[in-house]
DNA sequence: CTCATTATGGACTGTATAGTCCAAAAACTG
DNA sequence: CAGTTTTTGGACTATACAGTCCATAATGAG
């Protein structure tokens, strides 16, 4: 072995991932990339391959960061309702506060990327997958409490309910108003009770 | 006056909204807008300017063209829950089918324009708030006709599908699986149901 | 202290880009 | 038919881009 690097190769990851979520794969340009990581291009390559493979490498960075910390939210002792309304409101709180206003990055590649590029599609539909199922383990364990009647299709929840995130983030990003997107997670929300004939919140 | 144009201005406009709608703006240059729309360079500029206001243009162009269909679905002899039902249908259909899938050109377009392009993103915003109107008023007239609780708030409802299908459409793109989809819209389309107390399909 | 090995900066390449410009063509007007 | 006006094709410009390459710097091994 000989010289060692003189820098994070994670912390570079971060700084890029985050450059690919504020701007978009294709407006984000390698001299943008060198900015925000500190790197030259010689690193930038040796250590990534391509400007491709970076975004891939972001994308799952992206979602092994974000998975833990919508899990620990869900994991709170409230009712399941409360859980939801709790991750909606912080989605809210973080579209009307003001300049993070950048949607999930998720939904962000699911709508930039070409068709034609399958793996980072199958890339992105994975990470979604996965949030649906963190979504997918708090509503049985809400159904295992009774909150859920036990006809509930918990796989369908999660899906509608990772959808409509996804929905939401997505409208606000044109539209950071508080009453409107409230009035989304509103409506939303009301699912988890009325599926059940008797749980009046 | 002299020589007369020898193009269809609005046709053109039609060819390059798709093409925006298909590979999003970043990845369109100025020689697939000139090939899909068989326009030389010159009448382009001439026509529309720029890329960003044949853009422009583009979103309003589908807006105008996307409006009246959904109208038209919404406006049929149904019950309020068939009705959106059956635009749902159709979203899905598109999806699975196959290679239309490009999701929402608002939605793509409010995931990939920049935050600091406001004068675009008002634009979204107007076209996605243009849709909210026309399933509010669809919403609107379902509660007249006794579909729904005297207290049911059609706008807030109205925001929950638009959002809502925006998020679908988004998925779509990443992951278009029937069951999936399906799951989706059911768990959404209940919400016209539940609302009301007595209302079981 | 020397050598082998790896990291680094930045110059470089070929290509693609958005937008400009002008000469030539076309057609209406008088 | 002549003159004016507008359209059109395509050459052109200047810039930005992703990716390559190499000479140099830095380090650990012997």
């Amino acid at each position: 072995m000989a010289r060692p690097r003189e820098f994070d190769a994670d912390a570079a990851l971060d700084r890029a991932m985050e450059t690919f979520w504020s701007k978009g794969y294709e407006a984000t340009s390698l001299d943008d990339l060198c900015e925000v990581t500190g790197l030259s291009r010689s690193s930038l390559y040796a250590t990534f391959g391509s400007k491709r493979n970076l975004l891939l490498r972001s994308v799952d960075r992206y979602v092994d960061q974000r998975n833990p910390r919508i899990a620990g939210i869900l994991a709170q002792p409230l009712s399941i309702h409360d859980v939801f309304g709790a991750l909606a409101q912080q989605f809210i709180d973080q579209i009307v506060a003001g300049p993070g206003r950048r949607g999930c990055f998720l939904g962000n590649c699911a709508a930039e990327l070409p068709r034609s590029d399958r793996a980072a599609l199958a890339r992105v539909r994975k990470g979604l997958e996965s949030t649906e199922a963190t979504f997918r383990d708090a509503l049985a364990r809400a159904k295992a409490r009774g909150e859920l009647p036990v006809g509930a299709d918990v796989t369908a929840l999660a899906r509608f309910l990772m959808s409509g995130f996804q929905g939401l983030r997505l409208v606000g990003k044109v539209n950071p108003d508080r009453a409107t997107l409230e009035d989304i997670t509103g409506t939303m929300l009301r699912c988890l009770e009325s599926q059940s004939p008797v749980n009046n919140h």
